[in-house]
RNA sequence: GGUCGCGUGGCCGAGUGGCUAGGCAGAGGUCUGCAAAACCUUGUACAGCAGUUCGAAUCUGCUCGCGACCUCCA
C-alpha cells in the first residue's frame, strides 16, 4: 500500500519528520483525555478537535488507526503531592455524591460536547479506574527493575537513578541539573529521596474515598502511570503517535516516557505531538485563571466576554483556520469573522447542487486538491488547506453566476473535494440549516 | 534564571531567501425592479537596529515587547 509522504512535527526532535508507522497500514495514536471532575472548557476542546483533525486525516490517507483517548477518573491530587486533596473526593464531598457520580456526570457532559463539535469517538476510551490492575503490574515491574521505591505505602519513581541510564529531560530539552535547581522545595513531608521523584502509587488517607488494595497497602495510582499502563496495553510498548496539550509535555509526558523506559527499556512513542493553548484576549484559558468559558456558554453567548453565541461548527471552522501548534486567541471579532467565512463556505457547498453543467470548462480544479493535500501533509496545515477551499468557493460562486463554466466532471470533482476536505477531514457539518442532510452527493 | 515559542496590512491568520496565501472588515465597480447574495478591482503588511546576499517578512547578531512551560490544568 502506498501512502502520501506525511511530515509531522515531533516534539522529541523539535523538527518535522517524515511519518512512517511502525507497522503500516496500522497506526497507534494515544491522546491524553480529560480529567472528569468538572466541565470541559474550550481549551480542552481545542486539543481534542485538533487531534480529531489528525485522526480523520490519517484515516483519509488509508491508515488503520487505533485511536486511544483515556478518561482520567481517579486520583490526581491537587497541590503538593501528599498534602493535597483528591480532586474527585473533594468534589464528591462538596456535592454530597459518590465519586463515580461525579465521574459519570462529567463524562457524559464531555461526550455531549465532543458530539456537538462533530469529533469522531476514539477507538478505545479507557478509564483509569478500569485499569488499576495494569497500573499495579507496571509499578511492580518498575520497582523490580530498580527505578522506584516504596515509603509508607507510597511508591515513588527514582528520577536520579533513572537519569543515570536515560535522558529524563529529553522531551523538553532540559538538563537534569537545571530541573533540580528549579524545582520547588516541598516543605515538611519529604519521604522522597529526590526532589524530582514523583508518585506512582499513593497511600490512601482515611479521607480518600477512591481506594484500591495493592502490594503496598490501600491507595490509588499516581496520575502519570495510567497513561503509560493503558497505552502499553492497547498500543504496545512502543507506538506511533502520542498527543496532548503543550502544558502536559514538561511533567506528564516526561514522566510517561520515564515510566515506560524504566518498565520495558524502550521509548514508548516515536512521534510526540503537542497542541498549543487557547487564549482569551492574549492569556491562556485555564481553570485557575478563571478566564474560561464553557462550550455551552459559547454556543448560547451567555457569558460576559461574549457578544453573541456561535454555533459549534463555526467554532470548529475557526479552529481549522489556525494551525494546531499556534496559539488560538478567542475574541468576538475573530469569532464573527470565522462565522461569516464558515457560512460563505457552506453556502457555496449548497450552491454547487444548482450549478448547471456545461459542455466546456473554463476552470481548473486540479491544483486545489493537490495544494490541499500538500498543506495537510505538511504537519496538518489546515489553515492553508482551508485557503484552498475558498479558491473552490470562488469558482463555484462564479459558475453559479454563469461567469465560469464547469463540466459534469468538474462538478463531480468539486463535490468530491468538498466531501473529502470539508466533511471527512475538517469534520465540518452544515449547521447553518436545521436539515440533517450533510451530504453533497 | 532555564526551556520552547511569538511579534505580519483595521482584525484574525498562513508563509522560512525572489512568484498576489486565505478569511473578516473597508473602498470602488458589475449584476439585480430595490435589497441581499455573488463576482471583479483595490490594500505596496511583515517590532526596531545592524549584517550576510544580486535579492530577506524569510538567514545571522543585537535591542525592545509578549506568551507558554518549569507547580494541578488540554
Amino acid at each position: 500500500m502506498e501512502f502520501q509522504p506525511l511530515n509531522i512535527y515531533n516534539t522529541l526532535s523539535r523538527q518535522k519528520e517524515r511519518f512512517e508507522p511502525l507497522n503500516p497500514p496500522f497506526v497507534g495514536l494515544y491522546v491524553c483525555g480529560p480529567t472528569v471532575y468538572s466541565d470541559v472548557h474550550l481549551g480542552n476542546c481545542r486539543t481534542f478537535i485538533s487531534f480529531d483533525l489528525i485522526y480523520r486525516y490519517l484515516l483519509h490517507l488509508g491508515y488503520k488507526v487505533r485511536y486511544v483517548r483515556n478518561i482520567t477518573d481517579a486520583g490526581h491530587l491537587e497541590g503538593d503531592r501528599d498534602e493535597g486533596d483528591d480532586k474527585f473526593a473533594k468534589k464528591a464531598r462538596l456535592e454530597q455524591l459518590e465519586p463515580m457520580e461525579i465521574v459519570q456526570r462529567y463524562t457524559l457532559g464531555f461526550h455531549d460536547v465532543m458530539r456537538a463539535f462533530n469529533t469522531l469517538p476514539p477507538s478505545i476510551e479507557p478509564t483509569a479506574t478500569g485499569h488499576i490492575i495494569e497500573q499495579i503490574e507496571m509499578i511492580k515491574q518498575i520497582i523490580s527493575n530498580g527505578y522506584a521505591y516504596e515509603v509508607n505505602g507510597t511508591v515513588y519513581f527514582d528520577v536520579e537513578k533513572y537519569s543515570k541510564e536515560f535522558n529524563y529531560g529529553q522531551l523538553t530539552n532540559r538538563l537534569l541539573e537545571d530541573m533540580i535547581a528549579n524545582t520547588r522545595e516541598l516543605g515538611g513531608q519529604d519521604e522522597k529521596k529526590g526532589r524530582l521523584d514523583f508518585a506512582l502509587w499513593i497511600n490512601a488517607k482515611p479521607e480518600h474515598i477512591m481506594r484500591w488494595p495493592s502490594p503496598w497497602g490501600v491507595g490509588f495510582p499516581g496520575w502519570h502511570i495510567e497513561c503509560s499502563a493503558m497505552s502499553t496495553k492497547y498500543l504496545g510498548a512502543t507506538f506511533d503517535i502520542h498527543g496532548g496539550g503543550m502544558d502536559l509535555a514538561a511533567t506528564h509526558h516526561t514522566n510517561e516516557i520515564a515510566q515506560s523506559q524504566a518498565c520495558s527499556n524502550v521509548q514508548p512513542c516515536r512521534f510526540w505531538m503537542h497542541t498549543n493553548m487557547l487564549t482569551v484576549n492574549g492569556t491562556r484559558m485555564s481553570k485557575s485563571a478563571g478566564n474560561g468559558f464553557l462550550p455551552g456558554e459559547l454556543f448560547t453567548g451567555n457569558h460576559p466576554l461574549l457578544e453573541k453565541g456561535y454555533s459549534p461548527m463555526a467554532v470548529r471552522f475557526f479552529m481549522m483556520q489556525t494551525h494546531y501548534r499556534s496559539t488560538l486567541d478567542f475574541s468576538n471579532e475573530a469569532l464573527q469573522a470565522a462565522e461569516k467565512g464558515y457560512q460563505r463556505l457552506m453556502s457555496a457547498v449548497k450552491k454547487l447542487n444548482s450549478v448547471k453543467a456545461s459542455d466546456v470548462t473554463s476552470v481548473s480544479l486540479s491544483s486545489i486538491r493537490k495544494n490541499a493535500y500538500d498543506a495537510m501533509n505538511d504537519d496538518f496545515n489546515s489553515p492553508v488547506m482551508v485557503a484552498q477551499l475558498f479558491e473552490l468557493v470562488r469558482i463555484i460562486n462564479s459558475a453559479n453566476d454563469g461567469k465560469e463554466k464547469m463540466t459534469k466532471e468538474d462538478i463531480a470533482e468539486a463535490k468530491s473535494i468538498i466531501q473529502h476536505f470539508v466533511f471527512d477531514i475538517a469534520g465540518l457539518m452544515d449547521d447553518t440549516v436545521s436539515s440533517g442532510d450533510q451530504s453533497v452527493r
